[in-house]
DNA sequence: AGCACGATTAACT
DNA sequence: GTTAATCGTGCTC
């Protein structure tokens, strides 16, 4: 199965966030596959709007920060964060170079290297194993070090690949989540998305 | 140099 | 439903 090429991720994050649906989430540890079916995510910074609840926006009057550089460079690389002193996010980079523009990954349906992911997770129900953004980034091991990883990179070992058909009405739509004190309208901007009745939905 | 807080989770009552 | 955990980042002094 063939990794998505840099353009897939070239286009505006909500694009992107939706397109992402029913993907597979490939993640290549000690040469074996370890992946899930991203059934929810959230756009952060759309095409060339302001997003104060975005990385990009919100710290140092919207321009790059060591954090969030690479938001700011081209499209089809790993972002990588870390938050609450002990979690890591994945997000990839969409979008134009110049712009912070991405998309979280909230959460997948496991699909493959199921006992990798299940130590990865120890003690914990299948169930809970990928519902949720920190959850997930220990599931597949993505920490600091993938932070800037090339996802269309013949020899990477992240990437996103062909997965399951959506039919559009299946995608639902609403506001993004744990934004605290993010002001309107952008907290309750509908930049969330998910696939209808999934288990593995975060909330 | 010091401080407040976070795109969350797990373990409580 | 409530709250502790835990530290990098960005901002202020």
């Amino acid at each position: 199965m063939a990794r998505f090429p840099q353009a897939f991720y070239a286009r505006p994050a909500r694009e992107v966030a939706v397109a992402l649906l029913g993907k597979r989430l490939v993640r290549l540890l000690d040469g074996r596959r370890v992946a899930g079916i991203i059934v929810e995510t959230e756009a952060y910074c759309d095409a060339d709007e302001p997003d104060l609840a975005c990385h990009g926006d919100r710290a140092n009057q919207g321009r790059p920060t060591a954090r969030s550089e690479i938001m700011f460079g081209p499209a089809g690389f790993a972002y990588v964060y870390f938050t609450y002193g002990m979690h890591w996010m994945f997000n990839v980079v969409t979008g134009r170079e110049g712009k912070a523009n991405a998309v979280l990954v909230r959460a997948l349906e496991p699909f493959e290297g199921e006992e990798i992911i299940a130590q990865n997770r120890p003690g914990r129900r299948r169930r809970e194993w990928t519902n949720g953004p920190a959850r997930l980034a220990q599931a597949l091991a993505i920490d600091k070090s993938l932070n800037g990883a090339n996802l269309f990179a013949p020899d990477g070992v992240l990437w996103v690949e062909e997965g399951w058909t959506v039919r559009p009405e299946a995608v639902c739509v609403g506001p993004r989540v744990g934004l605290g004190q993010t002001p309107e309208p952008w907290f309750s901007m509908p930049w969330r998305f998910w696939l209808s009745g999934n288990p593995f939905v975060s909330i």
